[in-house]
RNA sequence: GGAGGGAUGGCAGAGCGGACGAAUGCGAAGGUCUUGAAAACCUUUGGGACUCCGGUUCCCGUGGGUUCGAAUCCCACUCCCUCCGCCA
């Protein structure tokens, strides 16, 4: 969430930043007046409480020195105080949800940096690999769908059996092949990243504090019985695997990384993107996520960017960076890099990464600091991004590596992790 | 799933319902001493909110309750440990 008291301080700004995002300004109008409310009730309430605690004091003082008429007296005095000050605190308490519920919902600030825009078209695309767009011969225009099927590796009416469309199934090399992506990835960042298995299952307060609820629930799925909710990516564990923790600053930028599958209900997607794994509800990624403090955060940033295009040109596949607009950008995020894949079969620019950066807003909700030296503890700030969403890579390997005579030939970096990189028509 | 035990500051560990945000030890920071260091000694050492910057208030796993007053008593929940059962 936001810092309330930038809120108060400079009411213009926030209001500015986020109507660049499409929120009304009366919104953050009324955040303030809560805001007011809640701590005129609170001041109010706290100097009740002080009322008693001096009398309840002075009720021992009474006692020890044999006086118990005086103490009798204000005791009942301190007990009337006490009851007349119930209803304020429940107000109070009420006054102070409100505000809390409100930043909740309200969401990130975007950055000065971040492009102007309503919408995706006005994302801006700021680089292009290779710089030279590539030529695609015929037999690399065949959707992933059609090949996966002809070659026996990916089986949607199977994965649709076992629990509905839009769950694939993945058999043979083509299961091997998610398998060695996920090596190969971790391998490629254990430099800088420590390797966590997180659990991809979770608690509510662990999806409220990277910002997925309350706003997003329609879109998670989630255990009844238990109350958990399966995780729509890696960053959900990972950012609060230190919740509530005060870091030392020697230790970041802290940076993990975690391979797990990422399950999403896409239920305001439906209908959209529904053939093959351009759209799914359980992937299979890697999640780069780092701890940061303010000043070390852009080169971190810049440097999560530099590390997924590294995969995707030793995978050898056309891409393109952009950097969405303030329309666009997550809930949570002040500045984002999307990462989208060119899939020749199905002709799309598919996103295989997102890369963002989140300032404090997640935080701040998870209560995340560090100690700067000799100073009282500041919130971190907190970045990730994918590298990669291997269902979308997958289906972008399988089309651009496909040969005329219909069989594929992977590319050389997953030789180690593949065995044999060729996959021949059943 | 069943039976017990537990949760207090960076760590360890006290804490009779009344000056307890909390003894003590360790660790850490600063200082004295020293050529330097060690030792010794002294001082400091949790977090949040509000603030008229004087203070006020909240936090002893979490949430309720009892009481004039709760770290302390009661209830529920969560987590950890031990044992039993079951299990990949």
């Amino acid at each position: 969430m936001i810092d309330i008291r930038l809120a108060r301080e400079d009411p213009e700004a926030v209001k500015t930043a986020l109507a660049r995002r499409g929120i009304d300004p009366a919104e953050v109008e009324a955040l303030l007046r809560a805001d007011a409310e809640s701590r005129r009730l609170v001041g109010e309430r706290d100097e009740g409480r002080a009322r008693v605690k001096e009398l309840s004091r002075q009720v021992g003082e009474a006692r020890k020195a044999g006086e118990s008429d005086r103490a009798a007296g204000l005791s009942t005095e301190s007990r009337a105080l006490g009851e007349s000050l119930a209803a304020l605190d429940t107000q109070a308490e009420a006054a102070q949800g409100d505000v809390r519920e409100r930043l909740l919902w309200l969401p990130n600030l975007p950055d000065d940096e971040a492009p102007e825009g309503a919408a995706p078209e006005d994302n801006v695309e700021v680089r292009r690999w290779p710089a030279e767009p590539r030529v695609y011969a015929g037999h690399q225009r065949v959707p992933h769908w059609e090949v996966g099927a002809a070659l026996g590796i990916l089986d949607m009416e199977r994965g649709a059996k076992l629990s509905g469309s839009m769950f694939p199934l993945f058999r043979g090399t083509g299961a091997r092949l998610l398998r060695a992506l996920t090596a190969f990835a971790l391998d490629r960042h254990s430099d800088a990243f420590e390797e966590i298995r997180p659990p991809t299952i979770v608690r509510t307060e662990t999806m409220v504090s990277t910002g997925h609820l309350p706003k997003f629930e329609e879109e998670a799925y989630h255990l009844e019985r238990d109350d958990l909710w399966a995780i729509p990516t890696a960053e959900v564990p990972l950012t609060s695997m230190n919740r509530g923790e005060i870091l030392d600053e020697a230790d970041l930028p802290l940076r993990l990384t975690a391979a797990t599958a990422c399950f999403r209900r896409e239920a305001g997607a439906a209908g959209r993107d529904t053939r093959g794994l351009l759209r799914v509800h359980e992937f299979d990624k890697v999640e780069l996520f780092a701890y940061a403090t303010r000043d070390q955060a852009p080169a971190v940033h810049a440097d999560m960017v530099a590390r997924v295009e590294a995969l995707l040109q030793a995978l050898d596949l056309e891409y393109r960076v952009l950097d969405l607009c303030t329309g666009d950008l997550g809930s949570s995020s002040a500045r984002t890099f999307d990462l989208e894949v060119y899939a020749p079969g199905c002709d799309m620019w598919l996103e295989v990464s997102s890369v963002s950066w989140f300032r404090d807003y997640q935080a701040r909700r998870a209560n995340i600091r560090y100690r700067p030296e000799g100073g009282a503890p500041l919130f971190v700030d907190t970045l990730n991004g994918s590298a990669l969403a291997w269902a979308r890579i997958w289906a972008a390997l399988v089309e651009t590596y496909r040969r005329a005579d219909g069989s594929l030939e992977l590319p050389e970096v997953l030789a180690p992790y593949l065995g044999n990189r060729s996959v021949k028509p059943a």
